[in-house]
DNA sequence: GATTGGAATGTAACTGGTTACAAATTTTTG
DNA sequence: CAAAAATTTGTAACCAGTTACATTCCAATC
């Protein structure tokens, strides 16, 4: 069932077809009930193709998402989709699987696919990919850290250095000394910020920072679980420990529990991410709630002021996102400053 | 940039260009390369529309979701994806927040997008919707159970029952008798077979059940909390808790904990799913391990077995998936048979 | 009654490709 | 060397819509 034969069946041209579904204002009353009750009737639906070779828009985004089965890049894409939603706009989800390769695979099949935008969440695509994108004329937008320096493209992140350092302040407020911090290999700049984060709070008490207490892992339970043996092994244990995500505080957790060390008693912990778990182990999680939906929907707004906007010039905002700590169980409750652990 | 301008640029007419694009081996050597090189110069890319009306082919499929939050269901969808992706197929992966209304519109969306085949993961849609998509003569193949009974389309399922009648027999050879269930009020169908599994165990053993042992609840880890306080609020308290989801036994742990109830020593528990976290709560929960990827590549492959063979009948094809017990602490040790709780 | 203007509709060019068929060119064969 | 066959390339119709422009029709104005 195509143009042609509905105009047949209601005795008109196809351009007055055409007219009742583009601009139904400029087509006679009678004709256009006419035309809408053959359309009804045959179910006949416009050819997408056909619709899209004139328009040149599909009215559909592209996002490139690391790791589907991580909730909280999820809660992102939940934000961006609710926004693309209420814009009559689908959402293309890609799941990279923390491969460069992947996404430019996906890249190359979203751009043949003409979307009409680009979110990436937190990739590790290099400037020269992006640039790629841009050169075809489609609005780019980052959401979250991503793994290169990317040149004049919009960026919607997490204060993470801010947030590790409340973190770690918190920490040290409460009477803890002896912080150690386990950060996850990837991607590197996110890592790279909460490190810092946690190095101005020390440096801020003058506490001297010591190597061993900085411990990289992959960012696994598992990973959490491993570098908490490698802290566990030292001869100064350190007394409360800051991971920069929940799954590797629930690894190292883990790990305290099969050596016999008592959390927090023994060490404390803060987390970072707040994910839904965390409130649910034992004990509960201290850890830094992120605003991930509020990303996804930060993102997004700004990507179809892009698409709206076309050619203006977005490129250089950075939006940063505040995020809050969550206080619960695992951090201890030693209000009394000056006891040094 | 279009092919016009590349067969410009290369000498040749529009029709050689698409030629070496689709047919290459009919295009002498020199002229390919010659053609070739204009068009990675150029860096041309064919019109996906263009290209779509004449082939009236997306190389894509759909994939319907009831919440991307839940990474069983996006296991599923990494399942599918695997399939596709190695079949070059893209996946529109659509999240329908667990409403009908939002699945007929992504529906809709999708078929207008000429998508060539459906996947439906665990669906609330109804028979006539069902049919409105085969109507299209778009392949559709459900994952999971579904909400209603949907006629001539072929299914994969895990087999529920079976798997709730193993894990309520394991607790009932490890000794104990007053076995309560908790189960998830959505979609139905899924959680009567987790029912009648359990149930068919108990009868086996000739245990009379209770109507207060089986309680509803709304499938989250709030929902398994307040469940499991209707439990521990009856006069004679169940001594082992088995639930129809991961979730409602992490609450229902969570409310024994708030109440002073030792987990397993006073309640045991068996969940289902054996999400990631089942194994790190304490105590780590005993649980229904899920093929859920499996489910997903199964499904997948039938699709495009569907999409392949064309007219083909699949129709009334069930496949059912069964299920592991993983054990673990949550429902004890206590082997002696004949003692009972 | 002729002229003008506006609304409704139709004709045909256009979007960017694919491909059947025809034509030109090259290679093989008698 | 011509004829036949095979290879390579071009022409133009086609996919299913949209829309600029042309046309028709009818009422309002002079």
């Amino acid at each position: 069932m195509n143009i042609k034969e509905v105009a047949k069946k209601a005795g008109v041209s196809v351009a007055t077809v055409s007219r009742v579904l583009n601009h139904p204002e400029s087509v006679a009353p009678d004709t256009k009930q006419r035309i809408l009750d053959v359309i009804e009737e045959s179910e006949y639906t416009p050819n997408w193709f056909a619709r899209g070779l004139n328009f040149n828009k599909t009215d559909t985004i592209g996002l490139l998402i690391p790791n589907i089965l991580n909730p909280s890049y999820m809660e992102i894409a939940k934000g961006i989709e609710d926004v693309a939603h209420q814009k009559n706009y689908t959402t293309f989800l890609c799941n990279a699987e923390n491969a460069v390769e992947k996404e430019r695979r996906y890249v190359d099949s979203l751009i043949k696919r003409r979307i009409d935008g680009f979110i990436l969440v937190s990739s590790l695509l290099e400037n020269e990919d992006v640039e790629g994108i841009k050169k075809q004329g489609i609005p780019v937008v980052l959401v979250g850290e991503n793994k290169s320096d990317i040149k004049d493209v919009p960026i919607v992140r997490i204060d993470c250095e801010g947030a590790s350092y409340k973190a770690v302040r918190h920490l040290i407020n409460i009477g803890y000394k002896n912080i150690a911090v386990i950060y996850g290999s990837t991607p590197d700049r996110e890592n790279r910020r909460k490190i810092d984060g946690y190095r101005q709070a020390l440096a801020e008490e003058g506490i001297t920072e010591r190597e061993e207490y900085i411990q990289e892992a992959i960012n696994t339970i598992e990973g959490g679980y491993i570098a908490a043996k490698r802290l566990i092994d030292l001869k100064r244990r350190p007394r409360a420990i800051f991971t920069s995500s929940d799954l590797l505080a629930f690894g190292a957790i883990d790990a305290m529990k099969d050596h016999g060390i008592k959390v927090p008693e023994e060490v404390a912990f803060v987390g970072f991410d707040n994910i839904r778990m965390s409130n649910l182990i034992d004990p509960k999680l201290t850890t830094v709630e992120k605003p991930m939906h509020k990303m996804g929907v930060v993102g997004a707004r700004l990507l179809f002021d892009m698409i709206d906007a076309k050619g203006e010039e977005f490129t250089n905002r950075e939006i940063l996102l505040q995020s809050k700590l969550k206080i619960r169980k695992s951090c201890g409750h030693r209000e009394r400053i000056g006891e040094i652990f």
